[in-house]
DNA sequence: TTTGTTCTCCCTGTTTTTAGGGATCTTTTT
DNA sequence: AAAAAGATCCCTAAAAACAGGGAGAACAAA
């Protein structure tokens, strides 16, 4: 008989929590053995060295800290677990970048209930798993270099931007002028206008009202 | 003893289908009998008069057809079953936008599993349920007749609006310059101009940002 | 009829943003 | 150790936004 799998989940919706719950344990080899709320919960639960789990679930919506900055901090962690990263996006941009900070498996949300149990036996062997439809996506993104689905919600272009950029962009919202921002950051004005040039370029947007568009659609508040 | 219950489900994310599914299976009185992953699937469905149910579990973000598109769609319909929404969003305005739109209970997914049966035999029972974040803050919505979270959103402001001023706010959120709009209203850009300084005087805000973030608060879309 | 509102346009300026660059230093990653 | 990424600053110059006026025509309300 196998050894028992061990999974843990990070998540802030709690009826998902019931979901992945009500699913694996319908199977006798694997167990749910806790689940965090927020990122934080995670980061410090797996500060103790003592605590481990065979895989961790992760959403990448979370308050306080997000999955990607979750993903960061435990990778320093020598038992860092295997990941796999529940998420209602499928932009493949997300996935790759997932990929690189070390996640070995991917699943939609629309997609999760069937996978799970193949996803969770499949990271535990080592191999990495994606949901049928980020597999297809990936594919395509990889044989046509670019972006397969339009309407992808873009809130992971936030987490290419600096901590500092991320700063700026909260004055601009705030309807602050480069001067005042400079002012404020105890920077010169050239700075700041090099922020904001990062800022446009990076999120994509035209001018400051895209900024405080995307801005306010991504929640950055 | 009771009449069963029969809930479905309108949901786009399968794994919190599971999770509604596998809180209502604890309960013998509730059972649920379906499940709809696009709002679009959901009219099609209740469009045959023959197809009814007791309650109807509606998440706002949906592929198609979301919530809204929903609600208004089947309130026409004169078997309308009980409507409980499920939403991320805990913003009171949107549950007033809900409530009178004739849905039955509104929960947050952060608050769903315990409350979910409470909440369908409240409706069923003909009652109004609120998780009990949404009835904390819309207490204090009706009470303070404004916005807990900080800044209140003074929406009266737009009422002040002409259509023409409306008519370049939107443009102007669109991200498009003083130019463009000119261009594209058939006006000179001096109109242009002397509507953008009406805006900024009218709702109280000091540049082209502060019309984006007022217009996105107020939801002018 | 007078008053007020809205829509339209113009003028004169100043300030701010946007668009190209480039440069130096530090920290992090490879 | 070398390369990449981040934070900081500078220059030039055009485009856009902002500020404070005025002003005529159309239309509705007092």
């Amino acid at each position: 008989m196998n050894k028992k799998i061990y999974v843990h989940i990070a998540e802030d919706h709690k009826i998902v929590i019931e979901g992945i719950i009500a699913v694996i344990n319908n199977n006798e080899d694997i167990e749910v053995k806790g689940y965090f709320l927020t990122g934080k919960e995670v980061v410090d639960w797996f500060d103790n060295k003592k605590n481990k789990t065979d895989v961790l679930i992760l959403d990448i919506n979370m308050p306080i800290l997000d999955g990607f900055d979750v993903l960061k901090r435990l990778r320093k962690n020598v038992s860092m677990p295997n990941i796999i990263i529940l998420s209602s996006y499928n932009d493949v941009r997300i996935v790759e970048e997932m990929l690189k900070l070390g996640c070995k498996g991917y699943i939609t949300k629309s997609n999760a209930g069937e996978h799970l149990i193949t996803a969770i036996k499949t990271v535990v062997e080592g191999e990495i798993y994606f949901s049928d439809d980020i597999q297809k996506d990936l594919l395509k993104y990889y044989v046509d270099k670019k972006i397969p689905v339009g309407d992808a919600p873009d809130s992971f272009l936030l987490d290419s931007l600096t901590q500092r950029e991320m700063d700026v962009l909260k004055l601009i919202i705030k309807q602050h002028s480069t001067f005042e921002i400079a002012d404020i950051l105890c920077l010169s004005i050239s700075t700041i206008d090099t922020y904001r040039k990062s800022l446009l370029r990076k999120l994509k947007v035209k001018n400051s009202v895209g900024l405080a568009m995307y801005a306010i659609k991504n929640k950055v508040i």
